[in-house]
Parts: structure tokens; sequence; C-alpha cells
RNA sequence: UCCUCAGUAGCUCAGUUGGUUAGAGCAAUGGACUGUUAAUCCAUGGGUCGUAAGUUCGAGUCUUACCUGGGGAGCCA
């Protein structure tokens, strides 16, 4: 018999028909005379009940299926006496195929805490929460490549090991073959890199970002998603070492045409999640935050304000409040601040635009007053900045310029100048964090449980 | 990295101004129960109190250092 996945059987029960299913015992309950198991799959949340009655089977079987042992049960569908669920499987035959010794078995049917689940990452995909957010996890990643797909963007592979140190965006990790108990040294002192093996330095990626532009003035529009790697040594519910980033690069779109985009794009994701994830959602909602659903519905019906960083910095410094951090024209924005805008202000998601050029970094367009760029930050409540991005500076001279003043190695980015220098474009492009926004999507709050196997400073477990 | 809180049974926690043999709920184990829904009821076992040093007649409790985790901040996505 062809086994049949939960997520089917329930979505279109066929009662009276016999089944095969293959999945993981959550709770078994019962008496003498009937044994009840709750069995689950992964292809849905909901669990499918299995009633065995103890005479129709050995002993010793029933005694070995506990919570987390694995089996595969034959018979009939049927629609259940009881109250919890319209249809559940009598049993006719059952197959252990991998007992859980129940004294040793990690989880319990009893709810656990996040921080204890952490410490066994490797069974928590096995429980209703990580369940419903690795799910949700997929139909993201699948919803980010069909809406590009569907507006005829390409996926473009940027490279995960690069051999220049300009971006800026962080730390990085080095990336080398060498003996690190014998690494060589020039005369001068400094590492000898010509005998590694790429002959040079290099790291793993901090961004796909300036890969992403040479792209976009091919293609016209790309998009990247792809693991980014940052060794900051950043401890927060916010950060991970290894995480999942979506950077779209797009030839002759302005700022507003970023902004729109991005706009659009973070709706369409939070819709595609609301049409196509609603019953993990509702468990995420019941069990996890309570006001996750009406959130993510606000988001999706309401525009998003779009000020500029100055309106903002007035705004702030008119607001009356006590700030820890000063609040002026030409200091970045704190979390205070930020979080005052979102959360307070106009409780709503925040875009900002033309930042002071100074707080912000060397590729992003000048504008005419000489002192602000064309960014863009949104500002999602709970989470902070989940995108970030700007209009390219395409100008060859003010590029360069600007890349002088901040003494960033010239040598390292010719390849970058040399767009500016044929066939230059105007061009713009953003970064959203993928675990950040699946934070927003899920209701989650520590970033270390929307990642399968979270990296961060000290962690690399599994 | 900084500030702050915490670490006691498999899990979640209680443990009084330092005082004899460290407790509870859940889980586990054994039993009862004719359809259960995180089942219920009875019983049983289970601890180097994060690690190390110190103060004291005496430390789960006080001090110091370190480790691990949470929350906040910075850096950022």
């Amino acid at each position: 018999m062809k086994r049949t996945k939960i997520k089917e059987l329930l979505s279109s029960p066929k009662t009276g028909e016999d089944v095969l299913v293959k999945g993981w015992v959550r709770t078994k309950r019962g008496n003498k005379n009937v044994v009840f198991i709750a069995l689950n799959d992964g292809s849905t949340i909901s669990n499918i009940q299995v009633v065995a009655e103890a005479s129709s089977f050995n002993e010793d079987l029933l005694k070995d299926i506990t919570t987390g042992a694995c089996l595969a049960v034959t018979g009939k569908l049927v629609e259940s006496q009881g109250q919890g669920q319209n249809v559940e499987i009598a049993a006719a035959s059952i197959e252990l195929y991998g007992k859980s010794d129940a004294e040793t078995y990690p989880l319990q049917k009893k709810g656990h805490s996040m921080e204890f689940l952490r410490e066994i990452a490797y069974l928590r995909p096995r429980t209703n929460t990580f369940g419903a957010v690795l799910r949700i996890r997929h139909s993201m990643s699948f919803a980010i490549h069909k809406y590009f797909n569907d507006k005829g963007f390409f996926y473009l592979h940027t490279p995960i090991i690069t051999g220049s140190d300009a971006e800026g965006a962080g730390e990085m990790f080095h990336v080398t073959t060498m003996d690190l108990a014998n690494v060589p040294h020039s005369n001068d002192g400094s590492v000898d890199f010509s005998n590694d093996f790429f002959g040079k330095p290099t790291n793993l990626t901090v961004s796909g970002q300036l890969e992403g532009e040479l792209g976009a003035l091919a293609l016209g529009d790309i998009y990247t998603f792809g693991p980014t790697f940052r060794a900051e040594n950043s401890n927060t519910p916010r950060h991970l070492a290894e995480f999942w980033m979506i950077e779209p690069e797009m030839a002759f779109y302005d700022l507003t045409d970023n902004m729109d985009l991005a706009e659009d794009f973070v709706k369409y994701l939070i819709r595609y999640a609301l049409e196509n994830c609603r019953e993990d959602l509702d468990f995420l909602n019941n069990m996890i935050d309570k006001g996750l659903l009406e959130r993510l519905n606000f988001v999706v019906a309401n525009e998003f304000v779009r000020i500029t960083y100055t309106e903002a910095v007035n705004i702030l410094v008119n607001s009356g409040k006590k700030w820890e951090y000063k609040v002026g024209w030409g200091t970045d924005l704190q979390a205070e601040h930020e979080r005052y805008l979102v959360e307070e202000h106009f409780k709503r998601p925040v875009i900002l635009t033309d930042y002071p050029m100074s707080i912000k970094a060397f590729y992003m367009k000048q504008n005419d007053d000489g002192k602000t760029v064309r960014a863009m930050d949104v500002l999602f409540p709970g989470i902070g900045e989940i995108i970030g991005g700007s209009q390219r500076e395409e100008n060859y001279e003010k590029l360069l310029s600007r890349i002088r003043e901040l003494k960033i190695p010239e040598k390292d980015l010719w390849w970058y100048l040399e767009t500016r220098k044929f066939g230059t474009a105007p061009h713009s492009g953003f970064g959203l964090g993928f675990e950040r926004l699946i934070l927003f999507v899920t209701g989650m709050s520590n970033i270390r449980d929307v990642i399968p196997f979270p990296r961060t400073p000290k962690n690399a477990e599994f």
C-alpha cells in the first residue's frame, strides 16, 4: 500500500478506505481495552489519531509505542467516536520502525521552554512550535522565489567566499587552508597568504550586494537569496553569525521605485503566509503571540509611512520624550528612537529615507544637498530595521571620491568601479534579513528559534 | 563587548535573618480504569544545589573568579 501523508488524509478524508501512515508518536493514552496514539509526520501541525484495540495487538508492541517512537500504521480511516477529531484510523497493523526510550527521550508531552529546546535543537523540529516555524520558513522561501520570478527577476548566485574586504558591513570570518599552528609570515612580519588556497586573504561574504549590482547592470532585475556571515560579537535576540538574506538589485529604479518594491514585497510575503500557512499561524497565534494574526493583517492592510531622516529627527526632538541617547541631525537613530516612531508615534511600519551621508555606506547615491544620501530603512514593530537599502551612486567620480574619503582600499573594488565607467545606469536595491522576516511572521521572539541550527558567538553545536 | 537577572530532580520552579535527613507539580516506572484528547486515580524511584576557591562551628543560602543561559544596550539584517 502507498503511504499517505497526514496532511492529505485530513484535508480530504475518504472514510472507509484503508490507508498507510508513517510518523512519530506525540502522545499515547488509553486503558486495558483500547489505546489512542496521536501520530504526526511533519506534513501538517495536526496529528492523526490511531486507535488500537488492545486485544488485537501484541502487548510488548503496545508497550514500546511511547512518545517519540516511529511507526507505520495501516488501517481503515473512520469517523471518530470521540470529540477532538473528525476522523481517525482504526489500526489493523502497526510496524514499529524505531523505539524511543521514554526514560531518556528529552521531549515530553508537556510544553518546554525555548531555552531548553535550543539545547536539543536536533529534536526540536518534532515539536508543534518548531514544526510550524519551519514549515512557515519553507513557505516564505518559496514565496520569495515566486514573487521575484513572477516579476521577471533573475536569481543570481553571488559568491559565498569573497576576496574583498571592502563592503564594511561587519566583521568577517576568514577562509583559509593554512595550518593555523604554523602560519607563514613575510619578512615585514605580516601573514604571507601567497601559498594559501586562494593566494590571498579571503572571507565569508557579509553581503552579495556589490556582485548583485553587477548582475543588475546586465540582466536588469536580479535578486540574491543566500547565507550571509557576520563575525560580530552580537548577543541579542535579533542577531545571528550565519543568517540568510534576500538582496534584490534593480537597474533603472530610483529610491521611490525601490520603496514601492520593498513595501509590495513584504506585504506579498505576509499575505502569502496568511493564505497558505493558516493552520500553523493559528497555532502560533494561540500559543506564542495572541496578537500575531491581527498584526499581520494590519501590516498588509495599511500603507507604510514614508518620511525623511530629517523629518524623523524633528518628530523625535519635538516629542517631549527623554532619550537615553541624544537626538540631533547627523547622529544615527538608536533603537529607542526607531521604536518610538514605529510603535508609538505612527503605530505602523515606517520607511525612513535620505539619511546623512556620514552615517551611511559609501555606495549610496548622494543627494544634491551635498549632505544626505538616498538611503531607506524599513522599520517594523518589535523587529526594528527589517530592510535596509538605497539608490546606488552611479556616477564614477562621486563614487571614487567617496571611497577615497572613507579610505576604503580602492584596489579591492576596481571591478565594482568599472561598472560606472562602462554604461553606468541609475539603479537601486535593498537587503531583507530573512530570519527577521520570519520573526515577524511567526511572532517568535528570539531569532535563534526561527532557524533550524542557529550560529551565534560561542555556539556552533549540531 | 557593556549593563542586568538567573543557574536546585529529566522539565518548570519553591527553598525564610546561614542551622539537623533539600521540597512541589509535571515527566518516568509499577498498578487501576470499556473511547481517551497535554486523560484521570493510587503508589514508587530519582539531587556532587553550574564550576572552583574563600568566609564560618556549620553554606543551596554569604564573598570572589570563571562558565552557561535570559533580558536590555551597542554593532547591524
